[in-house]
DNA sequence: TTTT
DNA sequence: TTTT
């Protein structure tokens, strides 16, 4: 069992890359507010969403919008430029329900054909992610 | 909206240990196994716990023990001796429910009064928090 | 454990009565959308919301509105007027979060001073629970 | 979202079913402990299981088992003999572990070959459930 | 490195 | 740095 519920607002555009093999990921941040002792925190949870879910999150997801999340807390490690090893614990998105309304003044992102230029859009840079290490 | 719910085994006993101000502060890692193209694999998820829950913690929980655990994720920094911020993700349980059964030999680990040198109980080293921190 | 996590739209005003001891009670139904075979069905859950909650959910929520609750189911029976047992499962909600815009129209449900006549403060019929069943 | 998580213990046997169409379904109840003012209480919840989740569950769980069920929460009414509407709210089953040693004295649930006049496997009684209802 |  |  290993299952995760949050409601937050990113805190940036989401970024779309893929894998050498094609795989679509979608990776951004979502500041989930919180009230201690009468002010204002937040936990800042990277958020991590693969294939359909990528997808859809690139394309209703921008800065500022609010999301529910369903997933489950992922670990993993890798060797940084140092050669030394990094944890990372993020939150593996199964699941996302776009909640909220827009934002407003800068349109909807489901603007449909999403034209060159767009900053979330970043399929040049391929993740640094093997294929091999895909659970699915 | 912060919800997790966690169902895995102790990778190690759990170290108990006090803030100045004397608030007791439990971790522990779990591993929650998972099954991915019929290979076990595990995430190994940082638990930490505080107040009375600490306490159960380091009374009831072994290495090797299962737990459920319903908290909340957290993101912390701080700087390492290099002067560089370290982020931090991990889970604070709010509730910790013990399940499954003893591992049988080394008898149970609430054995009561826990005499010195009982590895987990960690007293003489305080926790490096700050209590104005704290978020009660 | 016993953790539920709904979003979903409310199906009508809330209730909000009082036991004799004065101890405020919400009821409403929230409709939780799901999609079945390329169609949308509901399910429509009852949610029992007890004095803070109970105040704010009278106070804040209403038709249509969309709210995330987190609680615990909770199964209780009662006699009916035919003096036949009645099996009711409904959510005990713990904390609700208020999300969506408001529906536009007819002003925010947060218009401070409720005024005489508004429907869902029904504090004229008190509500068929004994106090000393109340889990607090 | 549409989120439940329980861990509890089977009240009886669970019953195994099949649709005409022989899909798969088991039902049982768990008794989900909580404590209320010192003294224990327990909510006792309806489970659906489908396919090979129900499967699984006919062939690990018995009365007393414990288990950790990922589900949702759904409502469902039907007439009964005397043709009044009935409301059931019950929770489909999506993911079960089974957690908790064996009972002990009689043996293993999964025993293999299920005999002659095993209680829970009820086929002969086919469930009153039509198949194009099926969520899947 | 942060959102409303 | 990992558990069953």
């Amino acid at each position: 069992m290993n299952k995760v519920i949050l409601i937050g607002n990113l805190t940036k555009d989401p970024e779309l890359r893929y894998t050498p093999n094609g795989v679509a990921v979608c990776t951004f941040t979502i500041a989930v507010n919180r009230r201690v002792n009468g002010e204002n925190q937040a936990d800042f949870i990277g958020i991590v969403a693969w294939q359909k879910t990528a997808d859809l999150c690139a394309t209703y997801l921008r800065k500022g919008r609010q999301a529910a999340i369903e997933g489950r807390i992922q670990t993993r490690s890798y060797d940084n430029k140092e050669g030394k090893k990094v944890y990372v614990t993020e939150v593996v998105a199964e699941n996302v329900q776009f909640i909220g309304g827009r934002t407003g003044d800068e349109g909807p992102s489901n603007k449909g054909t999403d034209s060159f230029g767009d900053p979330f859009v970043n399929s040049g840079t391929p993740i640094n992610i093997s294929d091999d290490v895909l659970p699915f």
